[in-house]
DNA sequence: CATACTCTCTACAGACACTGTAGGTTCAAG
DNA sequence: CTTGAACCTACAGTGTCTGTAGAGAGTATG
């Protein structure tokens, strides 16, 4: 993107564009996962179109679950285009694996929430059957390891 | 707990006996969410063993995946011993829809990363279906909100 | 050209729930 | 009395941003 661009984004643009906040696009150049853009005479970050394609490359990552340690990592086996994507389709499959887990976790989890409340009968907090399992584990029918 | 307690537990006692780690457990004094105990001539913290059941209630519900922020308001009912266990029910209903919600997010989640992971069929990364998804999230199949 | 207004700049603090480090002190056992 | 484990404080770091403050840049209108 020459500095004679006239189509160049501000960083507003971009944010609008790829609907990534601007201080969040200033936040990721500043970890150096993405590249520091020109500036404007008066010190303004000018963004080209790539730019765009870049940011919504991350977002979409960052809302399927993906770490930004990892979309580093996506980014540079993108840039090598004639590489097997067997690495890619590694870490998705990494991920796929933790999301599931997360989702055997929260499950469990769920059960013993709402037995504790169905099992209370709403009487004084001193015979209170959901604090007696907060207590105590043993009360607990599911292990429920943390989430 | 007078000083005089012979059964005082040392921090690495409490430790041991709740699950906590020692550094948790000060960390949680830093914080507020526990009360300083008393102190040794030599300056080290003593326990009695009710700090025994505080700790493990704490842990307890920090793997049922509360906050401390809700964990310290939990506390708080638990001294009203005969206040309604209504507000604590709400509570515990709240999360429990949390966890619902989470549990949703996941697996719409974990649908598309399955479906990414079926549809890649191997080739260079220039034509990865994989990373195609990556850039554009039209190309999903869900709506997948952020987990 | 002056003014107003929005956008952008940097730098830093805060959120959550800890973990780790550095450098020192206390205590119980031998 | 010495050794070694456990303890002490204070502070920085983790991940992924969000929020704040105060100042400068760019644009639209009068």
């Amino acid at each position: 993107m020459p500095l004679s661009d006239k189509n160049a984004l501000t960083i507003g643009g971009l944010a609008k564009a790829s609907g990534v906040k601007v201080t969040t696009i200033r936040y990721y150049e500043g970890i150096g996962l993405i590249e520091p853009p020109v500036r404007s005479p008066g010190g303004q970050r000018l963004y080209g179109g790539e730019a765009v394609e870049r940011m919504r490359f991350i977002r979409h990552s960052r809302d399927l679950g993906f770490s930004l340690d990892t979309i580093r990592e996506l980014i540079a086996l993108s840039g090598d285009k004639d590489r097997s994507c067997a690495e890619v389709d590694e870490i998705v499959k990494r991920h796929a694996g933790d999301v599931r887990l997360r989702i055997e976790r929260l499950k469990s989890l769920e059960k013993e929430l709402n037995r504790m409340i169905r099992e209370c009968s709403a009487n004084r907090v001193a015979e209170c059957h959901v604090m007696e399992v907060l207590a105590n584990h043993a009360l607990c029918e599911t292990e429920h390891l943390k989430a």
